[in-house]
DNA sequence: AATATAGGATAGTGCCACTATCCAAGCAAG
DNA sequence: CTTGCTTGGATAGTGGCACTATCCTATATT
């Protein structure tokens, strides 16, 4: 494929992918002249994770690049590699003091480890929340933690099935890919519930 | 208060609080002669409000000033409001055709109403999933219903005991500030589960 | 009366994600 | 073989966004 076929494919403008590569994102075609290079599928799938990275989840590119080299070259452990790529995904958070989020976690039973990004972001939520005027408490936590944990716990199970180098890339597309999914399914019970009870009760 | 006083109060430069009385977010100073206004406790909380939504939530000042023109003047129906608050949140897809989304949705038995934003949201969130190569199948939706559908419950108990002016705020706010609570929940349950599954069995 | 500060309008800045222009080197048609 | 069109690659320019800096005038303050 040349580069201008591999932009049809994509929907993707020429210039953009030519952007793309200069940013490191996609590598190079294979040069087979001074004046052409040939793309293959692999390109093309790259250019869709990248879309989706940034269309969809709106990072920004940096971000994106954070998580394509994390695919591309993986941290020691799963746990480790996923540690990174939660630091890519908003609310991109550098507390200091993480006292609120960690109270959370502990009373929780969850494990809390201060190098995971996850932690800075929850503290970041939390001092949203409150900023906004509403209320985080233990009584809130525990609302969600309970079926969140549940969701964790499902997702993990079919990860068993594959090797560790898709366990990975699973793991980081995933977290960052199913978080959209997750938000919209929450809104639409929302609405739902809203909607079954004003012919309920005229709520 | 002065506006150098809301400055300090708020941490926010002068410069940005004009500008965000400029841009219409913010409600002037009541004058007190032509060259002092006084603004009260009502303004400190909406710069939080918008700071909230900003930085936490990072969402482009056009979409915070939409949320907070909702808080202000809210739609005939909590149904209508949430529905305009949702449209002001990401992914931000006009899609026209949501097939599959609609598929998930009545599959899960929620209420398909194709103009609720969430709707385009959920399809726009499918579609990254799959570009960027991962599944999503009827299974997988009910992984996340289940628990979601829970949350949402939840989460409107509490909503009965508040006014419906109240309502509204708590309803606007609270979809778009919980999320990033609910999505760091998420990864730290991974991260709990992957590290002590670790100790358990090395994987 | 002199100085400092506030409020308000206008223009400028820095960052980001492209996008447009150039150029030399092929490739394809006649 | 040669004339015109593409292509890959480098460089510079653009448009949008969220501020931010400057300026001016009218008061407070001393």
């Amino acid at each position: 494929m040349r580069i201008s076929e591999l932009s049809e494919h994509s929907g993707i403008p020429v210039a953009s992918i030519k952007f793309y590569i200069r940013e490191g994102m996609l590598p190079r075609g294979t040069a087979t002249s001074a004046t052409r290079a040939d793309y293959g599928d692999e390109h093309l799938a790259r250019l869709r994770v990248i879309q989706a990275l940034s269309d969809v989840r709106a990072l920004p590119l940096a971000r994106v690049k954070e998580i394509l080299s994390l695919i591309d070259a993986p941290d020691e452990t799963p746990y480790a590699t996923l540690g990174r790529a939660v630091s890519a995904l908003p609310p991109y958070a550098d507390e200091t003091n993480t006292d609120r989020a960690r109270e959370t976690i502990e009373r929780l039973g969850l494990t809390y480890d201060e190098r995971f990004a996850a932690v800075g972001q929850l503290e970041a939520a939390i001092r949203g929340i409150e900023a906004a005027g509403l209320t985080w408490d233990a009584e809130t936590a525990a609302r969600y933690a309970g079926p969140l944990l549940r969701v964790a716990a499902a997702e993990l199970l079919p990860l068993a099935e594959l090797s560790e180098s898709e366990q990975v890339s699973y793991a980081v597309l995933g977290t960052a890919m199913y978080e959209p999914a997750i938000l919209a399914l929450r809104r639409l019970a929302h609405q739902h519930l809203l909607a079954t009870r004003a012919t309920d009760d005229d709520m």
